[in-house]
DNA sequence: GGCGAAATAGACCGACCGGTCTATATATTT
DNA sequence: AAATATATAGACCGGTCGGTCTATTTCGCC
């Protein structure tokens, strides 16, 4: 029944591990522990160790958010209203955790430094990518190009601030007021910033 | 001349090393190096050890931000001009460091959970008054406080989420898209949300 | 079934972690 | 100047960290 390789096993319990703690956070023996694997398969799946599971689990990461998108996209023709769809599945992920679970890739990216180049590498591929996914929707939508860049890095420093401040707060509250200050402001301004 | 105490010294070492690398990513060593101060002076002004030296770091940094805060308000009577200043100088800092320092807070933050008491509770004190203190402000200007609660928390999330992005992405970029967006579409809805 | 590669298993290691403890120096008070 | 509190100094400790290494098991293939 159960198919999943030790390989990925080792990857869905670094990302569970950065979700919640971070990569500092966590200790090998406890990511091992989760998986429950022994440290010569860690080694043998990743010979570089525990960065290279960690760039490994952004990657997995980053492609759960791709494909996130792709869904939440392809049902909503109004990608505002996906959006907020996708800022309602993380604050009900917030909350079912006892704030515990925000973003998962938040942590390591304040972790890590300039030096830690590969991991750096993956997170900046990986934020690239949502906030291009993000803009393309706003431009089919109707936004300047330019427009929509811009609004989709906003979109991404909403998700982030408020997921933050949330998780500080030990409540929803401050991801709730931000959203809806966000998305009042959109709603009174169309595409293209021209009003009729 | 030097009338910076050992204590002092301790509680700078520690601010400085919370915005570059987080508290898990200092050892005591380094602090103490950068410090110059030997470990019993540590813990001789500091029983609790590394966790109560953050806690007094933390409510140090709330400090200067209140005062940050404090002194941008009072120069300037439209709290939105405040507010962008306080992002550029933000992102001058960011840009000065070659990316290294972001918010001091946001890293301990997302590093910390539940379980780590006082330092969450510091972290909290320091967001909310953030908050009150930016709502405040934009009431006072003419938002009805609800708006004002809510524009207040999208700012930071602005602030927290454009730095991240900022920092992943070894450019300033992200946080002036986002902060650009954020600015036309502010400027566009007069306060009260209600268009003549 | 037998062979070689892939994977699992965990003992082991040096380095460094945060923290304790005793000794000494420096102020402060009388 | 003596006495006392405050602060500095750093040797020392057990535990845990990430990482290496060898031994064994499991698997794919002929």
């Amino acid at each position: 029944m159960k198919k999943i390789s030790t390989r990925d096993k080792l990857i869905h319990a670094m990302a569970d591990a950065l979700q919640r703690k971070g990569l500092h956070g966590v200790g090998l023996s406890e990511l091992l522990e989760i998986a429950g694997a022994p440290k010569g398969s860690l080694y043998h799946h990743f010979p570089g160790g525990k960065s290279e599971l960690a760039v490994a689990a952004i990657d997995h990461i980053s492609r759960t958010i791709d494909s996130l998108f792709a869904q939440l996209f392809s049902q909503r023709s109004d990608p505002l209203k996906a959006m907020h769809h996708w800022l309602q599945g993380a604050l009900q992920q917030l909350e079912n955790s006892q704030f515990e679970r925000g973003c998962p890739l938040a942590t390591i990216a304040l972790e890590s430094g300039p030096e830690d180049v590969e991991i750096r590498a993956a997170l900046q591929r990986s934020f690239t990518a949502v906030r291009q996914a993000l803009s393309q929707q706003l431009h089919a939508y109707g936004y300047p190009s330019e427009q929509a860049d811009n609004l989709a890095a906003l979109f991404v420093a909403l998700y982030e601030g408020g997921l933050l401040q949330a998780r500080v707060a030990g409540s929803s509250e401050p991801l709730k007021r931000a959203a809806t200050a966000l998305f009042n402001l959109t709603r009174e301004q169309l595409p293209g910033g021209v009003r009729p």
